[in-house]
DNA sequence: TGAAATGTTGGGGCG
DNA sequence: ACGCCCCAACATTTC
């Protein structure tokens, strides 16, 4: 093998375990330049705040990882995604460009010019981010995409040998250069300022890969077995916590989802099922690009909103004075998640009790949330409204009162969440909300 | 992966 | 013993 230079770029998918881009660049190149290029253009929408703290600590813990496995620095650029690109290949001898492809608009469109634009290097892109490219899956009669979920995962169930086997880490990576690298802290990810509410959201997760693998091995060995039921309950430490991980790629989906089905067979285990819904959602966006800002079903599209304000700003600090509410909207804020059925709830209540655009919801949840994915986060927002596809039907709306006493009796997720002083006092009233939003779906 | 409104049933109190 | 009312408990329908 001559002495030939592939550059890796990374994107969501900083892990050197089932990392195929790394994996093929490191077996067909003697030298590999692992590079991360960082430009809120390329990833078209701007991270919110608490991604781009993740993003940060993500950045620094990979760079630490490569430099602790093969003594390898993560070159960081800030910048046009082609012009870095253009300027390096200037300036060294490349000659191969490797990638894990993307799933979203803005990204796939960048990829394919760096294939039209460096087709003369040896351009190669692989599936990594999701078990099944948004592409693979189609429903055997009729329309190019989904829109229902059980048929789709039954599709993927039929289809598991797409998935494939995962790759290990490389032995060794040699990387010789000169390319000058950015330090993290230099591409502005973090808040101006010290605050409170960074240092928590920092000390709420860990960023060691190690300890994230440890972690993600007791959740299948203790709990996935009550999972379908202990998920629901968020006082129980019943779910798994990997979605920032899995939104970063510091954790594989292949690698989950084989883990798993080692663990439990795939058709009768829940976790399996909750994954595939990641893939859903993706699948979604792929066929709907403008999932962000516009209704998925045309007839939602002239909801009458009233968008109060105070009322959006009340729900976002939590004083709402619904328990259940202000708990999750509280944990939001500390940890940069909520659990899952409490998103469900909270999410209802500012659609259908304060009948606040479901955007607006939206934009918080990705301000805020450490997990908020491209796919997920508007899928997920569509869903509730009712306006997406497989979507909660437009009726069922939650009662924040009788949710609570269903799936937090103790009040031990209330407790451990409300501020001392929370007062009860209620800014809305859910019975006659609740007539008032439904005599305006009707409308529809 | 709801909840409210409405309908039905059956046991107990009581004239 | 019987019919009637009440109402809780459950079932079904509706949004």
């Amino acid at each position: 093998m001559t002495n030939k230079t592939a550059i890796v770029l990374f994107s969501d998918d900083f892990r050197i375990k089932d990392n195929p881009a790394l994996h093929h660049a490191v077996k067909n190149y003697e030298n590999v330049i692992p590079l991360y290029i960082y430009n809120e253009s390329y990833l078209g929408r701007p991270l919110g705040s608490a991604s781009k703290v993740f993003l940060h600590h993500t950045l620094l813990s990979f760079d630490s990882l490569l430099t602790r496995e093969y003594n390898v620095r993560l070159i960081v650029k800030n910048g046009y995604y082609l012009d870095v690109i253009k300027e390096i290949i200037y300036h060294s001898q490349i000659d191969a460009i490797y990638f894990n492809h993307s799933c979203t608009l803005d990204q796939i469109q960048t990829e394919n010019k760096i294939k039209q634009d460096f087709k003369h290097l040896d351009i190669q892109s692989f599936k990594a981010k999701l078990l099944f490219d948004p592409w693979e899956i189609k429903p055997s009669s009729g329309g190019n995409f989904y829109k229902v979920f059980t048929p789709f995962s039954k599709e993927c169930l039929r289809s598991i040998n797409l998935i494939g086997d995962s790759y290990s880490k490389p032995e060794k990576i040699k990387s010789l250069h000169n390319i000058e690298s950015l330090k993290v802290e230099e591409l502005n990810l973090l808040p101006k300022q010290e605050s409170q509410w960074f240092k928590d959201l920092v000390n709420n997760w860990t960023f060691s890969y190690n300890e994230i693998e440890e972690n993600f091995i007791e959740f299948i060995e203790n709990r996935l077995k009550n999972y379908k039921d202990d998920r629901n309950i968020p006082s129980k430490n019943g779910n798994s916590r990997i979605s920032p991980y899995l939104r970063f790629g510091m954790l594989s989906p292949r690698i989950c989802f084989n883990i798993i089905t080692l663990s439990i067979p795939y058709t009768t285990n829940q976790f399996t099922f909750e994954l595939l819904w990641r893939e859903f959602a993706y699948h979604v966006m792929f066929y709907n690009q403008n999932i962000a800002t516009k209704e998925l079903k045309n007839e939602y599209k002239c909801f009458k909103w009233d968008n109060s304000q105070d009322l959006l700003q009340k729900w976002q600090k939590g004083q709402t004075g619904f328990d259940i509410v202000d708990a999750g909207m509280t944990e939001l804020w500390r940890t940069g998640v909520m659990h899952g059925r409490v998103r469900m709830i909270a999410a209802s209540f500012l659609i259908k009790d304060l009948l606040i655009n479901w955007q607006l919801g939206e934009q918080w949840f990705w301000d805020t949330l450490v997990d908020a994915d491209p796919a997920i986060n508007t899928f997920s927002w569509q869903w509730v409204f009712g306006s997406g596809f497989d979507a909660a039907p437009y009726f069922r709306i939650f009662n924040p009162d009788s949710q609570k006493e269903k799936f937090d009796p103790n009040g031990y997720y209330c407790k451990k969440w409300l501020p001392k002083d929370w007062r009860p006092e209620r800014i809305v009233v859910h019975d006659v909300q609740r007539k008032v939003t439904l005599e305006r779906y009707k409308n529809l």
